[in-house]
DNA sequence: CTGGCATGTCAACACCTGTTGGCCTACAGT
DNA sequence: ACTGTAGGCCAACAGGTGTTGACATGCCAG
């Protein structure tokens, strides 16, 4: 896609190949899981040698960890209006979630795979909690209700994007939102327990 | 595990076989999701060869086929107290969850396999719909509304079983069931749209 | 012009997979 | 006693996997 003008040339820099690599397991690793995710499909896809896959990222697994690298980019809801945040938690993840295959990469492949699983408990760790510890109002139940909100979310996700439940594939956007913000808020904010 | 006392000698029947072999299965599948669940690992789990389970079941999706049937149990839940039904799917699905391991095996296979994504889809539409038309105010709603329950019973059961995020997996019982219920309830019987 | 390094290909290894067909053996019916 | 059949094992096939090392080739620095 971003073949520079200024080499024309059949060389090009190590940049952009370790990208493309990095485009093609993203898909691959979303639309089939870890384990039928190949090499060298994903080598295929990117347009050189599966070698060139291993001399770069060392092994199948060292190439999961680069291409499952992910910030949600939560932070700065921390400080939105503590009344929507149900409403913006979900358009936030929607956007992430139809924006590029990582986060369908990282359930697709968390659910059969350890390492994967790993991954995803150290994003829930590090990105999830503190966004729930930034509204809820004891910080002490914030692990907890960040497990709750995250539920919701990833239920959402696999119904829409992964298993495709017709019903949950037809609704839109709006609609979703309108179900699913006020569950989020009441996870983050209700007072009792 | 029932060898039965009338027949001592080394040979069993074909029945008994069989179900080591469904048993065996469903823990692989739940364990490994589909494709590290290998057939010579299941049948070394029955303790037999591995050309009996494709005798027995014709090919490894026939296996996972008859070892993925589910009956989820619900239609009992349709005439109970409309007011409470929130909180007894959730512990109904807790206890279905926690029984065997059918529903996890069908959720590790869902996710990577397309035969998978299909039998949930099947199960949703024939066991999941219906519960909702039994409860929700407008019958043409239902699609929708149990598509909303799912995603959170899905999600839930996946935080807490497979990927095993630690709040998740702390909370007890209870718990799960004091926060999910009301929103199951909502999902079902809440008015608008 | 000539090294050396970076980019890339090719061929192969060792292993594991689903699946198949042939062979053995103990039991039940006659 | 004999035989058919059901339950079971063994060895192998064909294909695909991650991974490795040797070899080629274009580019830039000296």
């Amino acid at each position: 896609m971003t073949t520079e003008a200024s080499a024309g040339g059949p060389r090009r820099t190590s940049e952009v190949t370790k990208a493309a690599i990095l485009e093609a397991a993203r898909e691959r690793f979303a639309s089939d899981g870890y384990e039928r995710a190949t090499i060298r499909a994903i080598a295929r896809d990117a347009g050189i040698d599966p070698s060139m896959v291993m001399r770069y990222y060392g092994n199948k697994e060292g190439l999961f960890a680069a291409a499952s690298e992910m910030d949600l980019g939560l932070p700065g809801l921390g400080r939105l209006p503590g009344k929507h945040i149900g409403a913006a938690l979900v358009t936030h993840f929607l956007d992430r979630w139809e924006a590029d295959d990582v986060l369908t990469a990282l359930l697709r492949v968390g659910v059969t795979n350890p390492a994967g699983a790993e991954r995803m408990r150290t994003i829930f760790a590090e990105q999830m909690i503190p966004v729930a510890a930034g509204v809820c109002p004891d910080p002490a139940d914030a692990p907890r209700r960040a497990a709750l909100v995250s539920s919701q979310i990833l239920g959402m996700a696999i119904a829409r994007y992964v298993l495709r439940f017709p019903p949950a594939v037809t609704m839109s956007r709006d609609e979703v939102v309108a179900w699913l913000a006020p569950t989020l808020q009441r996870y983050l904010t209700a007072e009792g327990a």
